[in-house]
This record gives structure tokens, sequence and C-alpha cells, in this order.
DNA sequence: CGGGCATATAACTGTCGAGGCATATTCGCT
DNA sequence: AGCGAATATGCCTCGACAGTTATATGCCCG
């Protein structure tokens, strides 16, 4: 059900671009603030909705509070997409397959329909 | 732009949870709604929303509109994954280091995961 | 061509979340 | 202790959105 938690933090476009900060390295609150152009209420507002979501860790730094992309919640996402992936690549395969028919290049083995 | 539309169409658990079922078989909206728990319009309003994200295709059968998951989004999220699941595997690359110093098994190469 | 079915749309309402401002809290420093 | 910097929190307002009811639209069939 944290499940839910994720992709609202995630739904948000300031909070995307505060993930995307943070890929690059840590930072304290303020300097988020400052590269998303928004106020600092607000900034720590959805800061807070990622820790909640499990997105960002904080480590404290005397007054500043350095946050830091957490991994794993990307992996639930990941998880979450992998079925979808799965229709993708079938998709992509009848793609080249279609493309094989109308051409005399090569064609690999069919892979097995599951 | 429209990756706005993809995330915030996918915030909601219900559009979620008709994603799910129609990754299994497209349906008609009737179908969706009773598998939902969905009212009728809501349900329409819910598809009109991941239509308009891309995320679903219909088809019209007389006067049932049966509706399809399209692959392509999908993939545009899992573009958007990307660079985080580098994090990812860094991170367990991270782990598995710290494991192989503190014991005094042999330490295998890390894996190249694509 | 009228009736009934499947779906879309309109109008309205209640809820939730984001942003802004003011203020509280926490910490380091002198 | 007192001050200033960095951040969190409370309160308020406003707009966006989901759900409901009622109605419109498109389509098949008799």
């Amino acid at each position: 059900m944290s499940d839910a938690a994720l992709w609202s933090a995630l739904a948000d476009p300031h909070r995307r671009a505060i993930v995307a900060l943070l890929l690059e390295r840590p930072r304290p609150v303020g300097e988020i603030a400052e590269a998303c152009g928004l106020s600092q209420p607000s900034t720590s507002k959805h800061l807070k909705v990622l820790r909640e979501a499990g997105l960002v860790r904080v480590r404290q730094d005397a007054q500043r509070r350095v946050h830091a992309l957490d991994p794993a919640p990307i992996a639930a996402l990941d998880a979450w997409l992998e079925p979808y992936r799965r229709l993708w690549n079938r998709s992509l395969d009848a793609l080249g397959r279609r493309l094989d028919e109308t051409s005399d290049a090569p064609r690999h083995p069919p892979p097995p329909k599951d």
C-alpha cells in the first residue's frame, strides 16, 4: 500500500524534479529550493512527502538537512513495470517478425510464444 | 510534457487497476466498470484520462468500445527509470563489495547487468 | 423509424493537495 | 544565554479532480 504513496509522490512534477536533482548528488534543502525555484516551506513539504514515500533519506549536518535518494522504491517501480515490459517486448517482437517477413534478411528462430 | 499526463494518469489507483486489467486482455467499458467496482460514468472518465495519456487505445465494435493497452508509454516510463536503475545497481554493487570485504568468500567480478 | 443497449458528456458537489505567509524549532557560534 | 542560519510546521485559500445523477449520442435490430 506504500505503493500508493510512491505513485502520488512521483505524480508531482516538482517532486520529480527534486528526485532528478538528488540523482546527481545529495543536497541540503536550501539548495534544492533554489535549484527548483521553489519557496523554502514548499520545498520542505515536498521533501516530507518524498521521505514518507521512502524515496529520500536525510542526514543531519549541523543545521543542514542533507537529502539523498533511496534506491529501494525505484526497484519497486521497476517491479511494477515488469509485466508491462513483457507486453512491450512482445510488441517489438511482432514488429520485428513483420519486418522479417517483408525483407529477405536472415531470419532468427521464432521465439517461443507463451 | 505528456510525461506529466502519463504520471498523473497512473497516480490514481483505480486507473492503475484498469491498466492491470487491460494487461490480461482488451475489454469493453462495462466489463472494466464491473471488475473494478466503479460506476459506468466514472469508468468512462478514467478511460478518457488513460486515452489522453496514450496508455490506452480504443477499437469500436458495434456499441462496444473495446479498450486495449498501448505499450509505448510503458517504454517512456522505463526510459525515465533508466538513470535511477543505474543508481540501484550501483548500490547493489556497493553492498556486494562490502559483503565481500567482510567475508573470506571468493569475490566475483561485478555482473554486467543490462 | 423507433426502441433499447453501451458509452460518452454535463452539471454539481465534496475532498485533497499545493502554494504562500507567518511562526516555531533546532543547532552552532560567540 | 542570546543570536542568526537552516529547516519544519500551522493555518489559510484556491484550484484540480473524483464521484454521482441526469441526459445526450451512437449503434444495432425489429
